[in-house]
DNA sequence: TCGACGATCATCT
DNA sequence: GATGATCGTCGAG
């Protein structure tokens, strides 16, 4: 067992919020060119399917766009918002179910400098410009909805054991840009690693 | 067919 | 802190 072999297939097929608060600490590999580019996950957030007024699947929602959303966990959904960025999440939760984590941010380990060339920085990048956001994460990674829908065990992207993140590491907070859900924007379902430079935005400090 | 808007980011004041 | 970029998606008509 490396830090890069693939999580098995039983990891995303558990509740959600279980998916997203163990997925901190883990490798994103991506084979880019012939060279491998890896980033530690240090933040993500929860999105609960039907109930979820912030969820792509709210009220049971069907589209072409979210149709990724009810496979079984295990592969990839990647949405295009603003018109211009890219979003990376795991799906999880059996076929049917409409529940993923998004992937939120992640700490460079190997590859910085490829990424840093794809994120065409004008200023000197700081901790967080590489990977600390779902669109820079994306355009630093070369992810792309080319990938929506394919598994996480694929040989170009996939996620692996890496380097598990303690529960006390762990931080919790509301999610980030949706503020248009309602109650559900203040559920506690964005998970970081506490102290962490590369994450987006610092959640206000409460152990999970 | 059309209008509104979004799980964001970089740049400007 | 405010704002513009930029366009696919969805629901209404």
């Amino acid at each position: 067992m490396s830090r890069l072999t693939a999580l098995p297939l039983k990891f995303y097929l558990r509740p959600c919020e279980e998916v997203a608060a163990d997925l901190l600490g883990r490798y994103i590999c991506r084979r880019l060119n012939g060279s491998r580019l890896v980033a530690r996950i240090v933040e993500t957030e929860a999105y609960l399917g039907e109930g979820d007024r912030a969820s792509h699947a709210w009220h049971g929602r069907v589209t072409r766009r979210n149709a990724t959303l009810f496979e079984r966990g295990g592969c990839a959904y990647v949405f295009l918002i603003y018109g211009m960025y890219d979003c990376l999440n795991a799906v999880t939760g059996g076929a049917g179910e409409p529940t993923a984590v998004l992937i939120r941010a992640a700490e460079p380990i190997q590859g910085a400098a490829e990424m840093e060339k794809r994120r065409r920085l004008r200023r000197a990048a700081r901790p967080g410009d590489l990977a600390g956001g779902p669109g820079k994460l994306c355009q630093a990674l070369a992810i792309d909805r080319a990938f929506d829908g394919a598994p996480l065990r694929h040989a170009d992207l996939r996620l692996t054991e890496g380097e598990p993140v303690d529960a006390r590491e762990v931080v919790s907070g509301p999610r980030v840009g949706v503020d248009y859900a309602g109650d559900a924007a203040a559920w506690p379902l964005r998970f970081a690693v506490a102290g962490n430079l590369h994450v987006s935005k610092p959640p206000v400090a409460r152990n999970a």
